[in-house]
Parts: structure tokens; C-alpha cells; sequence
DNA sequence: ATTTGACTTGAGAGCGCTCCCAAAACCAAA
DNA sequence: TTTGGTTTTGGGAGCGCTCTCAAGTCAAAT
């Protein structure tokens, strides 16, 4: 594998003058530049990365920390990754995975001092996340898909939530529905304060309000037959319940399930939403699902270029972005003829 | 950020012994090794990542290929990925992702000569796969997940299709089916030689004639809608079809949408077995899926183990490991009625 | 001819480690 | 005390780049 010299020597310029050619760092001119590119793909030349990053401080590396949780990774969870790893690579970067425990501060610690990477990009963020806590500590540049309660001075990408549950409930109630209710995630995860769970309801509870509605909420656990049980819960509060706005995919099966139970169809008897899904997940249903679609692949790439932005910068460039989801009518939701 | 230069002043001994007492390269006297670990700790010191591997010429980095093809990521890629990236923290190695077009030769080259990863890891393998003619061209390690059609030098960690098809064969004979159908990836997937989609074929036939049961295969997209049209196109080939053997996930809605349209029920008058599955996948829908389980997380982890092996023994070790999915059967599957 | 400034290139000291090549230090046997 | 073997440590070149500092070249201006 040939080096830097291996191409000076043979180009007879200096080693520096190929660095400064390859990387632009300042002006060559136009002939050199020819003759050192020329050489470069004969030699078949590849800057090494390892040296690269050594000498300029910067890897050109990128960490995407990946808490395993207990709600587990979906779809969702998969396209922010590749779509970050899109982006990392377009941008030049490399993007490592950080598979660890949820909040392992020393683990975290340990990986940001290796001079490994440049940054990370945490994702699965809560409100009160120490993971922010110990990145801002030791300054080291991250940007959070997701956010924390206080992100006013860090760059995130994030979900809408405000406006997802507006445009969800907007949609129900001009379907006419008036008793709604909201299938959150399970309560253990809302008490842990994970961004979307809290968000979520209180997005929900804000646009019932504003629509004049009262709505009602159940936490329900990742399975199929938590959500049977959820609904028959959700009934029991409310006997009138006609939509469910459901944050909980895997749940989402026990409450069609539960709602055959009954003999009752959907939507004629029951309109069901998913929000934060996906057309995929959506399909795999009978009827299919009206969702509200999770900007997956757009929020990875943020993400990813927000940081490197900010690395390229060396500015801390606290762009905020919110993205709604995208909202796709389907089989599961209409009109309500169940009381008529 | 304190150097090994520090450690080695503050310690008393040569940058070298401390180097070695950290990895153990050469036997330290007990009391010089803990008085060097307790400056270590006492200094924060933390092995710069970079400056190691270029001086020892490994970066203890490796790669993950992901080709991004027509069929999309499911969470049995996921699966892959994060069960890989595992493997890798554990072991001590960073998991980088490579996702690139399908076999673009140029692209990996550069890739791999960057010096930046040790070796990489493949996966959605075909079975002529133009990514493994340039890795061994070029002698770069790697491991697949999946396998070419002469793998028999290279370590690799695949599915037992023959295996899986063997059983799911067996299982729905057992229940007195004789007519079975085989619902595939794509015509165009097939042809392009993805191994899933030709071993599980080559498994279905195979098992098929073992049993003395003849069968019919339908390559289908993966849409519910095409689901739907296969279902239709296989009972035109054979009306008395009562079981179908699915590897092609989002295509079974539409089966299901099918039956339910000539108000069949499933199990009565048709059975479904998704292979290559996932429990998450199978409890979506209704009735619940019996599924062969890809056995996922296994061969994300023992994909990236042999890699490392490889790379620590530095010895083509060409372990080569089939695993069987694991059989669970749900709702979708029992004797069958229809023509009793 | 000399000066000036614009443009272009060279030389080489690091970046923070690894690992080869010895040189001490130690200890038991001669 | 010497010797030879064993164990333990030092020194320092080098991995392949980047980037500071300085120098060379050349046309136009004095």
C-alpha cells in the first residue's frame, strides 16, 4: 500500500505539498496538483485514515449511542440508523455504533476519551438524560435525536409531537368523534421521562383541550396482549369511546383483538390511530392503519448532518428542528355509527 | 487529555513499560504494573485509539456492510446490526456501517484500503456476490452473515435453510397437508441469486419431495397487494392448496386479505407458516403467525466473533456455521377442513 | 538593478502510540 | 568473585499523515 511519500517522490514535490493538494488546505497550482493527482491513481494512493486522524486531531469518525431499552428497537429505531450512517457517509464521516447500556456513564466516559470519534449522536433521549449531562460536562460535541427537557443550547432533531397530535385529533374530531383515547407506551417508560412518551400525552392532552374534548389515558405495556387489556381498561373509563390514538404498535393488534372480541368493527365501531408509525407496520394490519408516520429517515440524516455541521463549524450551531409526522388516512379510522 | 508520556514520567518508567503493561505484551513486574495502573487512574488516562492502531497497525475497527437493496431492512436486519455491534463492544472492536449500494465495487475498494477497518462483515449475501470476488482479490478479512455459492474457504454464519424448510415441511405433513405452496421473495430477487430466496427454495423442493408431497411456488414482491394477487394466482395452479409456506412477510396480509375474501378462515381451511420470521412480526397479526424465527441475534453475534477471531489469529479460521430457525407454532396453522 | 508583493513549494517537527533491540538488575550455581 | 541464565526495564525509530515556519520564484513597479 503506498504512502504519502511513495506519491511525493514520485510526483518530486514534497510530501506537504500532497497533503495540501489532497486536502485543499491551500492553494497548488493547477499543474502540480495534475501531475500529484496523476500519480496519486497510478499508484492506486489512499490516504490513511488512522494517520490522518492522528496528526489533524479529527477522525472524521462518528458515534451513534444506542441505548438498548426495554421498549426495544423497531423499524423506527433502524431507519434512524441507516439514515444517519446515509448521511455520516455522504458527508465524508464515518458513523460507529455504541450499543450499551441505557445511561452507563462510565462506559460513555471511557468510549468519548479514546479519541476515537469526533462526536456522537445519542438517540432514545429522555428528559433528564445523564448521558447530556456528562457530554456537557466534558464538552464533548453531540447532537440528540430527540431532546431533552432543558436543549435550548444544543442542536436536536426531533418529532413534532404538538402538532401530530393536533393534526390527530383535528382529524377525529371533524370525523365527529368526541370520546377519544390515548394508548400511550407503558408507565414505567413515561416515568422514566422518554422524550416521546412524555411529549406525546402532554401533545395529546394539550389538542383534546383545544378541540374541547375530554379524552382519557391508558399506559400499556409493548404486547399484544397489554393492549387487549388496555382497551377493555379504556372502555371501562369510557363506555362512549369511539378512537383511540395508539403510541404503541405492538399493542395495537391486542386491541383489534379486543375489539372482535366484542363483535365490533373497525371503523364502524371503533376508529383506531397509530401515530408515530409507519406505512409498513401499517399494512401488516387488517385494516390497514391510519397512522401518523414517524420522519424516520429524515430525522436520522439531521441528525447526523447537524453534528457534523457543528464539528465542521467549531461553532455550536444549536439548530432545533421539530419535523411532524406525516399523516396517511386508512382503513382504521371513519366515521363512528356505533352510537347513531 | 494526559499522554502515555505522562503516565510514563509520572510513573517513573519508560513510555514503553507502559505500554506494555497495558496490553500485556510483555511480562511487568507486579509492583511496576500497579504503580503504573494506579497513575493511570489517577491521571484519567485513557489509550488514544488512533495513535494505537497506527503504530500497531490494527485499528480494532471493523465494518458492516449493509447493501441496500430492493427488499428494504426488516427487523430481522436490525437484528443483524445491533446483535453484531454487540459482539464487537464485548470483544473490544468498534462496529462501523458501510451502507452502499449493492455491490459497488469502487466504493468498497476505497472503503477498504482507507486503512480504516481491520476487516468487515457482510451481509444480504448472493450467492455470486461481486463484493467478495474484490474481498479476496484484494485478501481483505471478512465474515459473511449469509453465503456466496463457494464459501467453503471463508468463515460464514448463515440460516439452515434445509433445515427450517425440513421442519416446516414436516410440521404441516404431520397435520395431514398434501398440497402446499411456497410463497417467495421476487422473481427479480431470485434471479439475482440472494441466497435466502435460492436456499429456502432448494430447502422446499427439497423437503417437498422427501415428504412425497408435490408443491407449487409463487415468487411474489413484498407488498400486501402482490401477497394478495399470489394467493389467487397459487390456488388458480392448485385448487386443493391447503397450506402456504411464507418467507416473505409483508406479503401475508395480503394473503390473509385474500382468504378472508372467498371467507375462508385461517386455520380451517388454510394454513400459514412464516419462515425466516419474527415473533414480533408473527403477533401483528390475526391469528397470530406460526413462524420459523430467524435466528437473528445468534448470527449477528457469531458473524462478528469470527471475524474477530480471524483477525486475532490471523488465521483464515473458515469456521462455517448453519443455524436452524427456531419453530413456533401459533394460530396460523392446524389441520386443515376445507375439503373434509 | 533593486524592491515589492503575489503566488507557490519545501522541510521537518510532531500526533500518541507499538515493538525491536538491547541493557540492567537480579539471583543461584560454580 | 565470577559466570550464566532469567527476569525486568529503557531507548528510540517509526507508523502515515498534518501544519507551522520559512524559503524560493517571478512579474510588475521603482
Amino acid at each position: 500500500m503506498p504512502t504519502m511519500l511513495d506519491v511525493a517522490k514520485r510526483a518530486g514535490v514534497a510530501p506537504s505539498t500532497v497533503s495540501y493538494a489532497i486536502n485543499g488546505t491551500r492553494p497548488i497550482s493547477e499543474k502540480t496538483r495534475q501531475r500529484i493527482f496523476a500519480v496519486m491513481d497510478e499508484l492506486g494512493y489512499r490516504p490513511h485514515a488512522l494517520a490522518r486522524g492522528l496528526a489533524s486531531k479529527r477522525s472524521r469518525i462518528i458515534a451513534l449511542h444506542f441505548p438498548v431499552s426495554e421498549r426495544g428497537l423497531g423499524i423506527t429505531e433502524l431507519e434512524f440508523v441507516t439514515s444517519a450512517a446515509d448521511a455520516a457517509t455522504e458527508n465524508g464521516y464515518n458513523l460507529v455504533l455504541w450499543p450499551s447500556e441505557l445511561h452507563d456513564q462510565n462506559k460513555l466516559r471511557q468510549l468519548t476519551q479514546q479519541g476515537l470519534v469526533d462526536g456522537m449522536i445519542i438517540m432514545e433521549v429522555c428528559l433528564k438524560d445523564e448521558r447530556i449531562d456528562l457530554l456537557r460536562e466534558i464538552d464533548f460535541p453531540f447532537s440528540m435525536i430527540g431532546r431533552c427537557a432543558d436543549a435550548e443550547d444544543i442542536g436536536y432533531v426531533d418529532i413534532d409531537f404538538a402538532k401530530t397530535l393536533q393534526d390527530t385529533i383535528n382529524y377525529l374530531a371533524e370525523l365527529g368523534h368526541k370520546h377519544i383515547a390515548f394508548l400511550n407506551q407503558s408507565q414505567e417508560i413515561f416515568d422514566s421521562g422518554y422524550g416521546p412518551a412524555v411529549r406525546a400525552q402532554a401533545g395529546f392532552e394539550q389538542a383534546m383541550r383545544e378541540a374541547g374534548l375530554e379524552g382519557v389515558t391508558c399506559f400499556c405495556h409493548a404486547t399484544p396482549r397489554a393492549g387487549h387489556e388496555a382497551f377493555n381498561d379504556l372502555l371501562g373509563k369510557c363506555p362512549d369511546l369511539t378512537a383511540i390514538v395508539a403510541m404503541n404498535d405492538r399493542a395495537i393488534p391486542g386491541i383489534m383483538q379486543a375489539v372482535a372480541d366484542r363483535s365490533w368493527l373497525i371503523p364502524q365501531d371503533l376508529s383506531i390511530v397509530a401515530i408515530i408509525s409507519s406505512a409498513h407496520i401499517a399494512e401488516m394490519m387488517m385494516p390497514p392503519l391510519t397512522t401518523a408516520d414517524a420522519p424516520t429517515t429524515e430525522l436520522g440524516r439531521l441528525g447526523a448532518e447537524l453534528l457534523i455541521q457543528q464539528l465542521e463549524e467549531r461553532e455550536k450551531s444549536a439548530a432545533r428542528v421539530l419535523s411532524p409526522c406525516h399523516f396517511v388516512s386508512r382503513g382504521s379510522s371513519g366515521p363512528c355509527y356505533r352510537n347513531a
